[in-house]
DNA sequence: ACTATCTTTTGGTCCTACATATTAAGGAAA
DNA sequence: TTTCCTTAATATGTAGGACCAAAAGATAGT
């Protein structure tokens, strides 16, 4: 006894028509895309199988999966084999978003001044959300971790690497706090993108503890809900950060973002574009 | 016609290897796309052929198509049919993030309030940036421009999507007087996944003449090197801009963006340039 | 009742064949 | 010689089959 009569809604409302030639994958994605978008399958349900989907939609099984895998990388979808296994709907995730903006920031050439200001710029206003529509646990918790940076910091055996993710993991947080996924978003991304420049500010000695003692400081401001204290603290690091970073520039005349290296490829090619 | 002495540097160097199974697609995909973010594919440039690429990473066509669909997606190659076709490495385009965060927030059903809030605290910024930095022709430019928008306003025939392409250009080159590159993009990858804001506050009469009056002081204001009062314009703008949207949801119980419809976005896909 | 094995479902991979688009080359006509 | 049409070559796009691997349920054996 097949669920023959208790088809989903969109296959009697002719959702789903014949993809038409040429970008027949395009087309699928498109009409699944807005299926899910338009709220006819909400997150936690189960498209057709790829196969029931290639006579729905009367093309061949590599069109579909073409279509799937573009879902797929949107992140609208999430596939499991196996029996009961198939295509499921999908919140999607600000990370999905940050990754496109991260990719197109990786291509361009950036110098690090701009992104700090811009950092700054954002951090500024970050801050003030926060200390407006934090929780009191989440601020709570802002502090502790804060503190576990700092005691990390101070055992000898601080490993570089951890300190960074640290460093990541707060101001995600602290993000998430403004109350608005856009800021999420552009932090995400920009973490995605460079991660250069909070792994120098960790990697000197001198500036590794004034910043994780500014992150105290910039916490417990926030806590403590004193905006002007915590715009300070914010300043202060990036001040640092820019010392730092033209301390380093002076040694090793490195004033650009190692976003790319394009020194090997470009002389032996002769591109008439 | 065998081209065997020409083999591309990234072959002798083993930069493609054989999938794994399981998730060969991806893992091509990953490959694919480390080489071109890694720069070692510039844009411009051809990958081999579908049929070369199976054979290079020991699998099939439909991965290695899985693969290259993939990075269609995000935007990094262009694929064309016929001979000398093939896929073609590309600069990322904003508009690819701006899709994802679209994508994004439409399914998590934002409120545009977000939305504002983050333009507003951008919009300061480069107020801030663009009065220190713009240049005194940029300057005089913004203003004229201005006006232009003033009298377009003035004259009865004015067409709405015209006067929102001009606030649309107006606040890129605002943007741009910045000289800080990310503000521009982020302002053009908010303003091609957001039209229907600036949209709403157009197409009310009573708003319309207040925010062209509005562009004018706030020209004006950075024109002369006058922060505060360009801020307090700007603050004006984005809450006349809440306060339209208030009249709006009220009449019609509408209170997020009408974002759910992606299909008539996704066809701009060429350079909007 | 429990465990091991089989069966079914479903995605993952590979293959061949054909369709279609685009470019380049070659030959006929002006 | 120039122009236009035809044809070939090369590439992606599509159709559909066959088989493998994994996951879940059904079944048989203990």
């Amino acid at each position: 006894m097949a669920n023959s009569m208790n088809k989903n809604e969109y296959d009697s409302n002719q959702l789903f028509s014949p993809a038409q030639v040429g970008r027949a994958g395009e087309d699928v994605a498109l009409q699944l895309e807005a299926a899910i978008v338009g709220g006819h399958l909400l997150p936690g349900e189960r498209l057709p199988s790829e196969r029931e989907l290639q006579v729905r939609f009367r093309t061949g099984r590599g069109v579909v999966r073409e279509a799937l895998g573009a879902l797929k990388q949107k992140g609208l979808i999430e596939v499991r084999k196996g029996a009961k296994g198939g295509a499921f709907v999908r919140q999607v995730e600000v990370g999905y978003a940050s990754q496109s903006l991260a990719l197109f920031l990786a291509q361009q050439e950036i110098r690090s001044e701009n992104l700090i200001e811009f950092r700054e710029s954002i951090d500024r206003t970050i801050a003030i959300l926060a200390i407006a529509r934090g929780l009191p646990d989440e601020k709570a918790q802002l502090v502790a971790d804060t503190r576990r940076l700092e005691t990390a910091v101070e055992s000898s055996d601080a490993d570089l690497a951890l300190l960074v993710e640290m460093d990541r993991s707060l101001n995600l947080q602290f993000a998430r706090m403004a109350r608005n996924p856009i800021f999420e978003w552009i932090m995400k991304a920009l973490q995605l993108g460079f991660r250069s420049l909070d792994h120098a500010l960790y990697a000197a000695d001198p500036y590794r503890r004034q910043c994780v003692a500014n992150w105290v400081t910039t916490a417990r401001d926030i806590a403590e809900g004193e905006p002007m204290q915590a715009l300070s603290c914010i300043s202060s690091h990036y001040t640092m950060l820019r010392r730092c970073l033209k301390e380093m520039r002076e040694t090793q005349t490195e004033g650009r973002l190692p976003g790319r290296r394009q020194g090997a490829n470009t002389a032996e090619r002769s591109d008439p574009c």
